[in-house]
DNA sequence: GTCTATAGAATGATAGAC
DNA sequence: GTCTATCATTCTATAGAC
């Protein structure tokens, strides 16, 4: 039994794990939690100081306001997705599209409580802070049209509009953390072979 | 010249067309573009009524609360692109299930101010308002199925998971809703034009 | 670092004049 | 139907004790 409301499984989430000290992340945990379930306007900093099991006040020793809370969730959020992609490599064109589809629509599955926040509140950051995450995105977008680049390049592709292509697979992945729930019909594992399933027939040429 | 801060393009938005009198009409509108810019729970009820350009008060002249003003904007909104399914007849499967895509991806372009509150706002409704439009949700779904299970029936599609594939169309077609910009890239056309093609893509049997 | 208490501002909604 | 004025509440953030 814990003080907080926070499940076992959100607080061994290994995405906050260099986030120090505890309550520190036992706040960023709480936060996210709560900017997921009822979006960062509707969330009072009382929400996700009581689901860290903390005083209103205790949220102001570890963050200057609930945007940098929104900040640091955002940001560790969009380094997290990225790296996924930044970490395939080898076999072919097909196999490294099947393996980035699978990874992140499946990220955005298992991890859709933060994933949320990554992707539906963008616009409640500063104009700074938006633009740090900003470049994030650049960079995630640019490694998928790689994937789908190389299998073009390779004459294994056919896509008639690589950056169309490439929006769509990022859009039909991202819109998994919308309609996500957890013990739904589908695991994110299967979440992830049915997407990469179907976006390696989009960009399949014609037989 | 006129004495709010919609413009011309908003007020002939045909979407809103039955909503009387003139007022609330407005001030419905105004809400549509406040809730789309901002979210709902970032926009003031005084944010509305300026945008209106009426008086704080005024709103709660045609409504009894702001949520029943989004209650009315998505109850319109679902109903709208529910009818542009139900609209769709004649020609053979390929042609219908091109025609759905391109309206239904098309509409979350053009009509992106309303589509984001449609899709992004469900869960700032009342749990009566909410059950009254996850019942339209469930409409937009069948119809949607219905044009992939025709092509299948007939054997000119190839899905090996009627569901799945029904999922990431209409998430697909949603998902614009989030990232399209007006004056971006792409037209509203071009995309219903470009998200047809990658379905039928998705939906074609093997050479 | 964490607490209790609260300042200062903003919010949804209402009262009552016109 | 629309306005001005305002109530009651809630919010983010801070002060100061421990």
């Amino acid at each position: 039994m814990t003080t907080t409301g926070l499940d076992e499984f959100a607080l061994l989430d290994e995405t906050w794990r260099a986030v120090t000290p505890d309550a520190a992340r036992r706040m960023l945990i709480a936060a996210a939690h709560a900017f997921a379930e009822k979006g960062y306007h509707a969330t009072t900093t009382r929400d996700i100081a009581s689901l860290a099991g903390m005083s209103p006040a205790a949220v102001y020793i570890h963050y200057r306001s609930k945007e940098e809370l929104l900040f640091n969730i955002s940001l560790l959020g969009h380094e997290t997705s990225l790296a996924l992609l930044n970490g395939i490599e080898g076999g072919d064109a097909a196999q490294r599209l099947r393996t980035a589809v699978s990874a992140f629509a499946g990220w955005h599955a298992e991890f859709h409580t933060t994933a949320r926040v990554v992707q539906y509140e963008l616009g409640a950051l500063t104009p700074e802070h938006h633009a740090e995450v900003a470049e994030l995105r650049r960079q995630i977008e640019q490694r998928m049209r790689s994937f789908i680049a190389d299998g073009v390049a390779e004459g294994v592709f056919d896509v008639g509009d690589l950056k169309g292509a490439t929006l769509a697979v990022l859009s039909l992945c991202i819109d998994v953390a919308r309609w996500y729930q957890p013990g739904g019909r589908r695991t994110p594992d299967e979440i992830g072979a049915l997407y990469a399933d179907l976006v390696l027939r989009m960009v399949r040429p014609a037989g």
